[in-house]
DNA sequence: GCGTGTCTGATTGTCTACAATCGGGTGGTC
DNA sequence: GACCACCCGATTGTAGACAATCAGACACGC
């Protein structure tokens, strides 16, 4: 997903220690990935046997990663009847955009105080591609696109634990919506709604910046909650049938 | 710690689903623990063969808690060398000041919006703990009920996602100390210098409960990187000995 | 004395097998 | 028809075994 853990080989002469992606590292990013996307439906439970045999890798990785995503709060486990994915319906999707406002909010002050020219450049070229992607109208990739617009924000804090945080968050709020609905939709005015973020950001108007999140979030919670309240457009897009596939883990990288 | 996951009896007529913890779920609490206190000190390697045993347990468990812990940030897994505590120097340190001022000031707005008389009472008990730990004069104790303190106004908010963050943020507070210093040593007048948190809460004062957190949080910062700067009373202790030894866990309560 | 190669013991990472648990289906009794 | 007991297959939870890796000690060569 967003966080990239590629292995930093230092610029001559010095170096750095290289460090490879575990086993159970791979798998818990899968695993992410297939609950953000929606191919592990909300609510549906986790066949180990089945699911570890996909990813070509023992019930034992399987089971380590898959508590890392339970004490992330996306994965409940039920002793004795195994794992399910999470759902958040209404009221904790209630405390959810809480909690969403909380860490954005708190993040835009913080990049307006201290972001390089480099983190703002970030936001503005995740924006970009948010721009890109509603010329697509693929509702996913605009999906994707905003939350990353929203993602670069709380990167530019230079806070690693909001962006631990965010980085949950955003899964968190797509779990949301997959409860709320079987049917994917995003409005097709985000690059304009999200403008302000960026410009803001620029200008390095903390208070204008913090009053779009709130807006755009709020705004947000009502259309999750309440679809029919907000007369926006949206771009449409069924959720990928069931039958959760998971793809076979490639096999780590060689040497160090 | 704080958290009681005590199964609920339903009370007559109706009963409510009994959950009892697993084997992971017991084990996660004693590492968190150990890390808590200062028994598994900071940057120690985690010996899996030797603590499985102490616990009485076998490795697959063990590996599987272990796994929630380095989600959680309280513990590194480096592939090929295993698992060990993580350390938190001086700019870490700062990050992590930063997260928790913004999780305790938030909560204490939602706090002074929402909480209920019981929750309101909770953190005046809380507070009252803390006046007994003082009379005390055992530096642990004194610590353990001022974060309590901390932690009950957090739940006071009524936000599952900010009490999570929470939770995790008072061991990473510990192990930040335990980092910068062999001994632990808490001020003697906390109870007085936390006293307004309670009253500005029951005032329902937000604002000034909101600068208590900042100048309670923004000193004690102070005081982990630069103690000399901090012209304090401190009840000191130090830390406990080497060697640490995780008791055998309870056997499951049986029955369902 | 320093650097490199080899060996060994300890530990980690993964796999497999077995015991325990759960849920659904079936048959018997009232 | 409703309830209970039993059985069985699927799945989970855990233990133990084996392969792979790491770190330290030692020997050798320069």
């Amino acid at each position: 997903m967003h966080p990239s853990s590629r292995a930093r080989v230092g610029s001559a002469p010095s170096l750095s220690p290289v460090t490879r992606p575990s086993t159970v590292d791979l798998i818990a990013v899968e695993l992410r990935n297939a609950i953000y996307s929606g191919a592990l439906p909300v609510g549906s439970p986790i066949r180990e046997v089945e699911m570890s045999g996909q990813l070509g890798v023992s019930r034992g990785p399987f089971r380590e990663a898959a508590q890392r995503l339970v004490q992330e709060g996306l994965l409940l486990s039920t002793p004795g009847r195994g794992l399910s994915v999470v759902s958040i319906g209404p009221d904790r999707a209630r405390a959810l955009y809480e909690a969403r406002t909380v860490v954005e909010t708190s993040a835009a002050r913080l990049a307006v105080e201290r972001a390089n020219a480099a983190q703002v450049a970030q936001v503005r070229s995740a924006h970009d591609a948010l721009v890109a992607a509603e010329r697509s109208e693929d509702a996913r990739r605009v999906g994707d696109a905003d939350l990353n617009v929203h993602w670069t924000l709380v990167a530019a804090s230079g806070s690693p634990w909001l962006l631990r945080w965010m980085t949950t968050l955003i899964v968190e709020v797509r779990v949301a919506t997959f409860t709320a609905s079987e049917e994917y939709a995003v409005r097709t005015d985000g690059a304009h709604s999200h403008l302000p973020l960026v410009e803001r950001l620029e200008a390095r108007d903390a208070d204008g910046l913090v009053a779009a999140v709130r807006e755009i979030l709020d705004e947000a919670l009502v259309r999750l909650l309440r679809p029919e309240a907000v007369e926006v457009e949206t771009f449409d897009e069924p959720r990928p049938g069931p039958g959760a596939r998971l793809e076979p883990i490639s096999p780590t990288i060689p040497g160090r």
